[in-house]
DNA sequence: TAAAAATACTCCATAGGTATTTTAT
DNA sequence: ATAAAATACCTATGGAGTATTTTTA
């Protein structure tokens, strides 16, 4: 057995096909084929039932492939500890991030992380919550940025800021006048709400209490960013995290945002990576690039 | 990298001997030596301090060879996946047992175990709580039989059975004329205990409610046969389980065993595995087979 | 018949062997 | 002086390539 082989294995699980998993594992398809067919003759078993049209992994194969995934990403660990031994602030660092924090937060740190991390190479990747969660488990990612609790033991959190939930509203809005708004005052009708997935959407619903009256009406599938111009254009309003407040900006004058009354309705965005991940100094590094970027005015930051 | 450079790099770790370690590794010198030291090229780090009389692990090398062994363990399991899936009752079970269960136990099972499994291939090593925990979390063991709790997150257990207590004493000691014996009619004094590092040392001075008036003048670094060899010789008294029970054998006519009076004095005997371990059902069928051959006069049997 | 996996073969990178040298105590 | 790791050099296994064939929906 080899480490290269289970990620071929891994490639044909997701692939189910030999020679797009040839293609990802930069190697002919024949050479996949009899990788492949080696490793099954060495464990004894099929991983694989193969036609020329279809290729579906066995029951011990689905076993093999979890046992194959948490072995790559030990071998991947081993190869970011030697990197965080040599420079603990080079090499690379994978990183989440979630639709409804990407746009707002990534312009207020990226400068700061070239600068301060010059040597780090930093790849962003947007994604809806589960979607982040398994790959950082997988360990596709080294971090993500989330909003929501963990419930993965393997995961932990290091928490960057409490962000609360501003009103949108269309300047044109009657509660527009007002400096801040009661969530009460709000009519479920008028409330526009993400897509299901997006972890913002719930959010806004509990804190709406708005369980009853929510339906297929309030949803839009779209991003926050568009969302913002169904609000300007008065189709209705919504909650929005504190960090995407654009009041005084040019682009969207026809946008006001209020503060919610209460100042209980929010999120805390945290940076969530596998409790294994080697490196917890380059994670905390970049969680105080974080909270030292990220405005005082409106978000509060965390220790 | 390469799941063999691992093992070499932990048998260095463990030997600190390049030439004893490619023993290990069934290699030769230089070829380990060569194999080290490209590894080392490959992560830029270098994970052993030798000179020509000592070889030291660096840090870094410690925390890599702590993430190889988690590493060979996956590996180890996926080879046990794939003997699962082709006879779940086949290939490989090595199985640590404690030294006050083994001799006892095992001539009970083995028997059952070579007729009911005749194609697994049974290993058992015998060593002490703390020791076999670690080489089973280690990977080292596939299985063990223990009697205290499993503190450890990655290992599960099985019941096996409850144990009581009995107490052992020279034919001419004034209790052995009475059919049960009160735990506080034993003096302290006289009670006869297994070295640190048996749980059942443990065990029986917990039961004993010794824990004040115990010194090293009770205790004998021997096994439990010697201690009853001691017993006999009239040297003192001492709490035994009930599977070492010899009444009415010839070779220890001077030895008598009573049972205790409360019947709350005794230890639960469990199969420990790894949480990970795929070979779940041959785990339960092991069990099962201790379950049945276990006399259930003198113990009782778990489920 | 067409798409995809399997087979046949060739090549070369590298793991591992033996013989020897270097090094530090 | 000696034990042990490093170096030098050689061999052979096996991973990966190209060209081609087989298979079945």
């Amino acid at each position: 057995m080899n480490i290269r082989d289970l990620e071929y294995v891994v490639a044909v699980s997701e692939e189910r096909h030999f020679g797009r998993a040839a293609v990802r594992c930069h190697i002919s398809q024949p050479a996949l084929s009899g990788q492949i067919r080696k490793l099954e003759a060495s464990l004894g078993v099929a991983l694989f039932e193969r036609t020329n049209r279809i290729v579906q992994v066995t029951p011990v194969g689905e076993q093999i492939v979890a046992q194959a995934r948490r072995l790559i990403t030990i071998s991947d660990e081993i190869v970011a500890t030697a990197q965080n031994a040599r420079d603990p602030f080079s090499g690379q660092f994978r990183l989440g991030i979630i639709p409804t924090v990407g746009p707002y937060l990534s312009p207020l740190i990226l400068t700061e992380i070239s600068r301060g991390l010059p040597n780090l190479a930093l790849t962003l990747v947007e994604g809806l919550t589960p979607d982040l969660m398994k790959r950082l488990a997988n360990g596709d990612l080294d971090g993500a940025i989330l909003a929501t609790e963990l419930e993965d033991p393997h995961l932990k959190e290091i928490v960057l800021y409490d962000e609360p939930f501003w009103v949108a509203l269309s300047e044109n809005h009657p509660l527009a006048a007002h400096e801040t708004v009661d969530l009460g005052e709000l009519s479920p009708e008028e409330l526009l709400l993400l897509a299901d997935g997006h972890c913002l959407r719930d959010q806004v619903v509990d804190a709406c209490q708005a369980k009853t009256g929510i339906n297929n009406a309030n949803t839009r599938e779209t991003s926050l960013e568009t969302l913002f111009a169904l609000v300007a254009a008065g189709d209705g309003v919504t909650l929005a995290p504190a960090l995407t407040n654009r009041n005084g900006s040019r682009q969207s004058s026809t946008i006001v945002m209020r503060r919610e009354r209460s100042g209980t309705a929010g999120r805390t965005v945290r940076l969530a990576i596998r409790v294994s991940y080697p490196r917890a100094e380059l994670a905390d590094r970049l969680a105080s690039i974080v909270r030292a970027k990220v405005p005082a005015s409106l978000v509060t930051v965390a220790n």
